[in-house]
DNA sequence: CTGAGTATACTGTATAGACAACCTTATACA
DNA sequence: TGTATAAGGTTGTCTATACAGTATACTCAG
């Protein structure tokens, strides 16, 4: 049973991916929801103070709850299609699938694809190329409960992404950029040299509040960079 | 007066930080905390959920609560001020003037803030270190048209973004990312090993269509990763 | 009309108690 | 020895209540 807290957060959330709430709209204040849900003040305080410290919601004493201004500067790292990307240098693409499998999740994978019991979870593992040259190592698992099909595509003729973004609205997105040393088996399949720095951009997906992908995505330092340039809308804290 | 969460939340993150408590380490249960500080084990509960939350802890059930081995992370999208944030941890901040001068615009910097002719610019080069070590080399440039008063500034008191942002408002900016494996000298100055790898994260930022400054921050994978996070506003096309 | 005081709504904090679910360990039993 | 069972500690959730602080709207005296 999902906690009552955990139910008026959904609620609200909705609300505001349906549009029926929007940035500035006024909240349900705390007693509101008590006599809507028929739930204590506490845990209407729970909910909107857990959104609030996620980045939703902005409260203000003897005012009333707000919804915060959407994060502005959308996407730092707007990463193309790499297929795309790569086709619209001029170059030719091409890929190879190292793996395409079911696996069950790993403490590491449950608590990345916020899980509670260990559960099936599709694993494809492509080695992209340009010029037959490797330049991005994918290795992605996706939660079959948002995307039962996935196993089913052709991977050479679409992008795991691509299919996804065309099957499963994104309503959010976290990535971690690292600079690591790739282990022997990257290296191999990235054909590059024990001394080579690597970016890793583990990325995690989610849609109506449940990961459906969360993947890593490997680039040959010497091969790639990550790019981004954006106007800023709001004042925003900016520094360093 | 400090809420009593915030008391017990200061508390444990003072511990961690002195090392009384170090990943893994169990921290107090609620009740211990209640007759510890006389509180209520809401209260306590709060204290421990939010520094969870935070990613400061980590919670099982009928276990107990532990101190979550963290790696830093910085903010991909919204910048936020290095001290800022390593002070947020609860750990210490310090930095290391390495260099403030003036230097004339070579080619690479005269095509980096879009300039015609080379001109004066000022140079800082800051190592930033969190409890005294090194987690972002700092290599600074900035347009003196811009921010002419830049190198009166003490920078052990406020960093150059944080004063630069202040003076100037920035309307774009422009990131670049890379892994690499740092020269010497900058093996030297954050103190790492020849075999690490880095995060080259490259930066310029305009106002009024000026370049106000291009930086570049190299942090050790070892000890930094970029973050960020956030909602989809529009159906963009993300992929890959 | 103005300004001070008051009422009201809202969030922030804190307490005490309750029950459930989970994990570990000790104990009793086969 | 191996297996149930019980006990106790731990977190997760929820309720009901209370008081404090803040912002806004309203009322009423000057």
């Amino acid at each position: 049973m999902t906690p009552l807290y955990a139910q008026v957060k959904s609620h609200i959330l909705d609300q505001i991916r349906s549009g029926a709430l929007t940035s500035g709209s006024r909240v349900p204040s705390e007693n509101e929801l008590v006599e809507r849900f028929k739930i204590s003040r506490m845990t209407a305080n729970r909910a909107l103070n857990e959104l609030t410290h996620e980045g939703h919601l902005a409260r203000v004493p003897g005012v009333g709850t707000f919804v915060k201004d959407a994060t502005p500067r959308t996407s730092l790292l707007e990463l193309r299609n790499i297929a795309d990307e790569i086709l619209a240098r001029g170059h030719a693409y091409s890929c190879r699938l190292e793996d395409v499998t079911t696996v069950t999740a790993t403490p590491n994978l449950i608590e990345d694809f916020e899980l509670k019991s260990p559960t099936p979870l599709f694993h494809v593992v492509i080695i992209h190329e340009e010029n037959g040259m490797p330049v991005q190592l994918e290795d992605r698992h996706v939660n079959p409960f948002c995307a039962p099909h996935f196993l089913k595509q052709d991977f050479t003729l679409q992008t795991p992404t691509a299919y996804l973004l065309a099957v499963v609205p994104v309503d959010e997105l976290e990535h971690t950029v690292e600079a690591i040393m790739p282990d022997g088996p990257q290296q191999r399949r990235l054909k590059i040299a024990a001394t080579e720095p690597c970016l890793s951009l583990h990325r995690r997906s989610w849609s109506k509040g449940h990961v459906v992908t969360s993947a890593t995505l490997i680039y040959p330092a010497s091969r790639y960079a990550l790019y981004s340039r954006y106007l800023t809308t709001s004042k925003g804290s900016l520094s360093q």
